[in-house]
RNA sequence: UGGGGUGUAGCCAAGUGGUAAGGCAGCGGGUUUUGAUCCCGCCACGCGUUGGUUCGAAUCCAGCCACCCCAGCCA
């Protein structure tokens, strides 16, 4: 992995930066799931940390706001991050990962951050302000103009340091004060505008309780804790530029040796990097959030959703994930990624380790006319064509047999390489077998195919003849009944929030869940525990829903089909 | 129209004055008991645009254009 951060961090590291001050942070707020655009993220910040011996990423939950934030998304989380993280599965706990440092909660620090605003106060540099919110606003200025001072920015040091004792003992009501930083109301950057420091919020905070009616803002608590933590790299999105001066200027302002800051050799500094789009999904917890909230889909683990969680229901793999990120790189240029190279990536790591097995989604019977009655034989199979360490399974072949309806035409191009009446076709890992007849109801409907085996065929071709096309069956004795689900984008909507008029779910797929009963797996997989991916050869890769849902598979992406395209010609 | 950013192929993305890496997608071919995998080949006379500097410019300079972000007591 190359990108520019890492070059910088290099830079840093070739003139004498000692590698373990070296130290980032991955900061999710906890209102809702991880998705793949904090996987980026997470994988930055750990490849940072990954640079020097004795570098770490910490995961420090952002907790400042407690109106939006719940236990659940924490532990769901921690859970996402560990599981990204832990690739080979070995770690029990993020703190048995190689790189990665301490786990902290922005709370942890309102002690401290308490202290900053009390230094910020005794300096000048900020006052309790008494607008109300429609004050603040219309004081506040615009993008051309600038705002006015607060009637209340000249109080004295022990006015304000008066009113923000009693704010912080609750003797006021939400949002009848807040603490502002003393900057300038002229400044060309809104946020530089005597920015808001501190909120009354008379609200439970899942980590803290009912200790603090005030809760610090983004802008305050982030470079805080930065400090406090020792980070050497602040990374974050593009759309904290802006907010990059006030980070700056409270790490000028603020002496963190008194609140107890580790020493380390420089100040946190901030960089900025594009966040991620892919298109045909959306990557905005805000929007994720809606589609759980309104029932579109079932839950954030969704399997349909972009959420770490969702994409590990549906197979989805770490080393996957992890390889999409490094795939994408990291820039500063706004960017959306095709989900072709999300699906490369995926289909990348389960064609290695996935087992393969043979399923059929839409059964069509087919009776081996030359095949004796009642007799059954088993057939080995290799569970992967290129890595013999897989070894092999037992597949039952007997007289009645199920193939894939589509892979049947009663006529056909020569583009065709299945089943046609009249021709012959391999059974994959068992023999060829010609089509003789086909059986039709009174409606025309085929509902079975007569065949003849050739017993000269297994493990081999025949001699005097070319047989191209190779089919998947499953014996009909001895198949095991599955349901799968079957993925598709849940927007059919290439850029969902592109227009700003319409509400991105006016793009959604209504087809993006299809669910297929009646498909019929080979005898090994009632045996299948789950747990691990299967490629159903020809159709794609599934997973185990899991033991509340036995028998039922979860598509975690097709195979790579080059025929497609190609499919109103053939036959 | 204030401030901050970004423009290299259909999509990502290297490149930092010496003559356009790589990946995805696509196309063509080979191997194949998965139309999968694998292998080989093709795919930017041009880097938003117009000028300028230079022996030489995607790289330096100037102008212009397009797009993204910012007016939460959200992060």
């Amino acid at each position: 992995m190359h990108n520019f951060i890492l070059a910088r961090v290099d830079k840093a590291l070739s003139e004498g930066l000692d590698p373990s001050a070296l130290r980032t942070r991955f900061p999710p707020e906890p209102n809702g799931f991880l998705h793949l655009g904090h996987a980026k993220s997470i994988c930055l910040n750990y490849s940072v940390a990954e640079r020097g011996d004795g570098a770490a990423m910490n995961l420090r939950f952002d907790d400042t706001n407690p109106e939006k934030e719940e236990q659940t998304y924490i532990d769901a989380i921690r859970e996402d991050v560990l599981w990204l993280l832990n690739e080979d599965g070995k770690a029990k706990q993020l703190a048995d990962l190689p790189s990665f440092g301490v786990e902290r909660f922005a709370s942890s620090y309102f002690e401290e951050i308490y202290q900053a605003a009390r230094q910020l106060i005794n300096k000048g540099l900020a006052f309790v302000c008494s607008l109300t919110p429609e004050e603040m606003t219309q004081t506040r200025g615009t993008l051309t103009s600038p705002g006015q001072n607060s009637p209340y920015r000249d109080r004295s040091v022990e006015e304000n340091v008066k009113l923000f004792e009693a704010m912080r003992n609750g003797e006021f009501e939400d949002g009848q004060h807040t603490l502002r930083a003393k900057i300038d109301m002229a400044s060309p950057n809104i946020n530089m505008r005597d920015p808001i420091l501190y909120r009354i919020r008379r609200t439970e905070h899942h980590q803290t309780g009912a200790i603090w009616p005030i809760f610090p803002m983004y802008d305050f608590t982030h470079p805080i804790s930065d400090a406090l933590e020792g980070i050497s790299h602040s990374l974050c999105t593009l759309e904290f530029e802006d907010h990059r001066p006030l980070y700056d200027w409270v790490m000028r302002e603020v002496d963190f040796a008194t609140l107890g800051a580790p020493d380390v050799p420089a100040l946190p500094v901030q960089i900025e990097f594009a966040r991620l789009n892919l298109n045909y999904t959306v990557l905005s917890k805000r929007k994720l959030k809606r589609l759980v909230d309104e029932n579109i889909v079932n839950g954030w683990a969704d399997p349909r959703m972009p959420t770490i969680a969702g994409m590990r229901a549906r197979g989805f793999t770490a080393k996957a994930l992890n390889h999409f990120c490094r795939m994408i790189g990291v820039t500063r240029s706004d960017a959306v990624v095709d989900v072709s190279t999300l699906e490369f990536a995926v289909r990348e790591d389960l064609n290695e380790r996935a087992p393969r097995a043979m399923c059929v989604q839409d059964p069509l019977k087919v009776i081996i006319t030359n095949y004796p009655e009642g007799q059954t034989e088993t057939l080995d199979a290799a569970r992967h064509p290129q890595n013999p360490d897989f070894g092999t399974r037992t597949v039952p072949f007997s007289r009645e047999i199920y193939i894939e309806a589509d892979d049947f035409r009663e006529e056909a191009n020569k583009k065709f390489k299945r089943l046609v009446l009249g021709k012959e076709v391999r059974l994959r890992n068992a023999y060829v077998i010609r089509c003789v007849d086909c059986v039709k109801d009174a409606a025309g409907k085929i509902t079975e195919l007569h065949c003849e085996y050739d017993d000269k065929t297994l493990g081999r071709d025949p001699e005097d003849r070319k047989v191209k096309g190779v089919i998947h069956w499953v014996s009909a004795a001895h198949a095991v009944p599955l349901t799968l689900h079957l993925y598709d984008r849940l927007f059919s909507e290439p850029l969902p929030e592109a227009n700003k008029d319409v509400d991105f779910l006016e793009g959604l797929n209504p087809n993006s869940l299809q669910i297929v009963e009646g498909a019929l797996g080979e005898a090994s997989l009632a045996q299948d525990g789950g747990g691990f991916p299967l490629q159903f050869e020809r159709t794609g890769y599934f997973i185990a829903a899991g033991p509340q849902a036995p028998g039922v598979y979860y598509r975690t992406v097709a195979l790579r089909d080059t025929w497609a395209g190609g499919a109103d010609d053939n036959g």
